[in-house]
DNA sequence: CCTCCACAGGAAGCGCAGGAGT
DNA sequence: ACTCCTGCGCTTCCTGTGGAGG
């Protein structure tokens, strides 16, 4: 706890230049060990340029692996390539995240025609032409689809959409199915004295391995016409990407090589998440920043590392529902304690059966007075927790009861503990 | 070997809230 | 503003698996 609310303004910064650079959503001028990836997506989409259909793309990639940058960067230089004076295309580009407030087919088309782009003054049929936002919100989807299309023919524009993390739209089929019936719907028209025909290309992004199985066989076709997977980083591509931002983000000589190298070990053993590479080099910054200092030292990134996992920790837990965060605290807590059942003579003390862990389930519920669930759904909350990595289960090998499953916690139980019971409002 | 225990996880169904369609 | 539908969280019921004990 600071004892000033601006404490943190008020120290010299000692290690930092620019944060922003450090921010997951800068995307920066050079994408190091991307290069592959940026010419194959510029090669898809190049031919809206002159006019002719572009492949759809799809990207898949875990977190920290830069499809986002990947294409945001490309998006950039299409923008700047259609702004310049030999082009005569028109280009529109849309981006939305879908997990937030457009996560379904309805709210992706409302994006799309509300797009400042696609109303400009000089542009013919403009979807919002006399129309408020009240008015527009009740229309149906067929006729967005309308207004859309009739925008698009009537300016000839290559439109390009991108829908970054696409898994959470509900209706996807029926989205790229529309969408993509733009282009056979439309025809030529000539404006400005030259002829042009309009254009919609897809570019959907997803983290979600599933996603791509879960699609209809047609949709999944169209999409994924031109279709990339994005490796997770190794440790060295994530020392260079490190050692990019470092040099305009960080004062000069405020880390050694070797600790740069530590965070990127660090974080390829997490997935070669690079977002998670920054945090902790963030982190590192601000505790040495905090006690003045200009260097950052070998104890400030592993302190680093156990501050950003115990954060992760904190967000994941606290925003889990009500009941997951008792079987937690019923878990955390009985470890804690060695467990109630007569312990098995080798058996490790830090486990736990599934059937113990549900009788210190309902025993926490009563003390929180809320109703168990049943041991079914509990069984479900454990695959929960599990798919989150706040515990392990395993099934129990020979010599031990039957079929049950081993649980171990992700975190130190103390620490699980002090979270819930902060967030349980407990004593 | 048979039965019982302790558990896993599939299938069906139920009540509810909120969104879509009219 | 109306119903209708659908997804979600959950319970109930059921089948299957493997150890323990008679």
């Amino acid at each position: 706890m600071s004892a000033n609310l601006f404490e943190g303004a008020l120290t010299e910064r000692t290690i930092f230049k620019d944060l922003t650079v450090l921010s997951p959503h800068y995307v920066p001028e050079a994408l190091p060990h991307r290069s592959e990836e940026v010419k194959k997506v510029v090669k898809a989409l190049a031919p809206i340029l002159r006019g002719e259909k572009p492949n759809n793309v799809f990207v898949y990639g875990k977190t920290g692996t830069g499809k986002t940058s990947v294409i945001k960067h490309v998006i950039r230089h299409l923008t700047e390539a259609a702004n310049a004076e030999k082009s005569t295309t028109d280009i529109g580009i849309v981006y939305m995240n879908c997990r937030i407030g457009f996560n379904s087919k309805y709210q992706v088309l409302l994006k799309i025609v509300e797009d400042p782009y696609l109303n400009r003054p000089d542009h013919k049929e403009r979807p919002l032409d006399g129309r408020t936002q009240m008015k527009l919100a009740g229309m149906s989807p067929t006729d967005l689809y309308k207004r859309l299309r009739k925008t698009v023919e009537a300016n000839g524009i290559g439109l390009v959409i991108v829908l970054d993390e696409v898994d959470m739209v509900k209706d996807v089929d029926e989205l790229i199915y529309l969408l993509t019936r733009i282009n056979d719907e439309i025809e030529q028209v000539e404006k400005d004295g030259q002829k042009k025909l309009g254009r919609v290309v897809i570019i959907g992004i997803t983290n979600s391995f599933s996603f791509k199985d879960k699609l209809d066989p047609r949709t999944k076709s169209t999409l994924c016409e031109e279709d990339m997977v994005f490796r997770p980083y190794n440790a060295d591509e994530l020392s260079t990407i490190l050692e990019e931002r470092i040099k305009i983000g960080l004062k000069s000589g405020v880390i050694a090589e070797s600790n740069v190298a530590l965070i990127a070990a660090y974080a390829a053993q997490t997935n070669g998440d690079a977002r998670y590479a920054l945090r902790l080099l963030q982190k590192a910054g601000e505790i040495a920043q905090k006690e003045s200092r200009d260097r950052i030292k070998k104890e400030d990134v592993i302190a680093a590392k156990t501050g950003v996992e115990e954060d992760i920790t904190f967000e994941l837990v606290t925003t889990l529902p009500e009941h997951q965060q008792i079987v937690l605290y019923a878990i955390a807590e009985l470890l804690i304690q060695g467990g109630n059942y007569k312990r098995l003579a080798d058996m490790p003390p830090d486990i736990l059966f599934s059937g113990e862990a549900y009788e210190g389930y309902e025993k926490a519920c009563k003390a929180l007075n809320r109703t168990p669930r049943t041991m079914r759904w509990f069984r479900e909350y454990l695959n929960d927790l599990e798919m989150l990595g706040l515990v392990t289960l395993s099934v129990s090998g020979k010599g031990v009861r039957g079929n049950t499953s081993i649980i171990r916690l992700g975190s130190p139980p103390a620490e699980v503990k002090r979270i819930l019971q902060h967030s349980l409002g407990l004593k």
